[in-house]
DNA sequence: GGAACTGGATAGCCCATGGCTCTCATCAAC
DNA sequence: GTTGATGAGAGCCATGGGCTATCCAGTTCC
């Protein structure tokens, strides 16, 4: 007796198992990322698997790209939440990872998964630099915009700093959110970011 | 035909099984660090890991417990050769995150693969929490030392930022060695440093 | 309206790999 | 030489990834 099938639309497929992954990769591990495993947190068959994506490494990569635009879109958004004034809009980023959807052990599970595998993907390496350098950028324009008279040398160690500081305090918070709390972690971020636009 | 072998110490044994899965977590990742693969690497048979260990997953763990120390040793060397200078022994400390052997891509691939495990191995997160609240508490040492005078919460938030954008930084800077210097690195946490003991 | 067609979807097979165990060889101490 | 721990290596069972034969819902064409 086989069982009875609903034809999806490949888009909605192919999110279904991306979602699959994401979820497997925070809750179990990267070593529990099975196709097996995927195709049935998505509700369907292994073969399909194959059927939609080149293979377990090619949906791998297509999560990971995935996620780094939904949480890019998070960041865009708290950014025009703020508003026009360039302080605002700089610390609205910066803080925003230290909210929902950003601050969330499953998504750095999720994000720690795919660092695992930098080493030996070069595909995953490629879409890494690729999304890093986005951020990057960004953050980039924000601190010249909130700073004005800064040089871009000064602008690029600045956002530096702060990326490594946001990534940090992120990092061990979903690690282990009992040493400190989000709101310290807010509280670091909002001083670091006034030496920043303070000093040269 | 059975093949010749040395008789070598427990230790010498062990050692050498766990340089072996270090090995194989930076070069490889943590999906082929198998019992096959780290026995090649340690040049014995696979049938030694059970003999030595409970299991690879026992092995891995005192893999994290071992690198952990040798960090930690790495760290404790730099303070001792500061001096008894307050601010150089903390300045020490926090710099030996950007020399080796710490500031080394191996080591970032191979604690990558400790992480990825907290989620699914209760004994890896177990102990990640006793390594990193030892060297937090190591780091809020110096920091009242080097600045007399911060209350006990004060110091505790300056170790979390401290200790945050140092990770940061080292994380960043092993993912990708292109995009700044250690100096560059370096020059951030000295400016950190500096804040943290001018400010409340 | 019904038959043939298209291609999404399934189940299951095949082979590789993984962890671990078991047997047996080897060596060093006595 | 005897002995017992150390080590090698084959093998067992489970799991994994990819592939294929098959099936079936929706579409097309007459």
């Amino acid at each position: 007796m086989r069982a009875k099938f609903v034809r999806e639309s490949a888009d909605v497929r192919r999110q279904a198992l991306i979602d699959a992954t994401a979820k497997c990769l925070a809750e179990k591990g990267v070593a529990a990322t099975s196709v097996r495993a995927i195709c049935a947190a998505a509700g369907v068959s292994s073969g399909l698997l194959t059927h939609y994506f080149e293979g377990v490494d090619a949906l791998i990569l297509a999560t990971y790209r995935d996620v780094g635009q939904r949480v890019s879109q998070a960041m865009d958004a708290a950014i025009v939440a703020a508003g026009d004034d360039p302080q605002d809009r700089l610390r609205a980023f910066l803080q925003a990872n230290f909210r929902a959807p950003v601050l969330d052990a499953d998504l750095l599970a999720t994000w720690i998964a795919f660092w695992s595998l930098i080493k030996s993907n070069a595909d995953v390496a490629a879409a890494h630099a690729e999304i890093y350098a986005a951020s990057r950028t960004q953050l980039e324009g924000l601190v010249a915009a909130a700073g004005p008279g800064f040089s871009p040398a000064q602008v690029r160690l600045k956002a530096i700093g702060l990326t490594a500081l946001v990534d940090g305090l992120w990092l061990e918070y979903c690690l282990d959110p009992t040493s400190f709390s989000a709101a310290e972690a807010q509280q670091l971020v909002e001083r670091a970011m006034g030496h920043a636009l303070r000093d040269q």
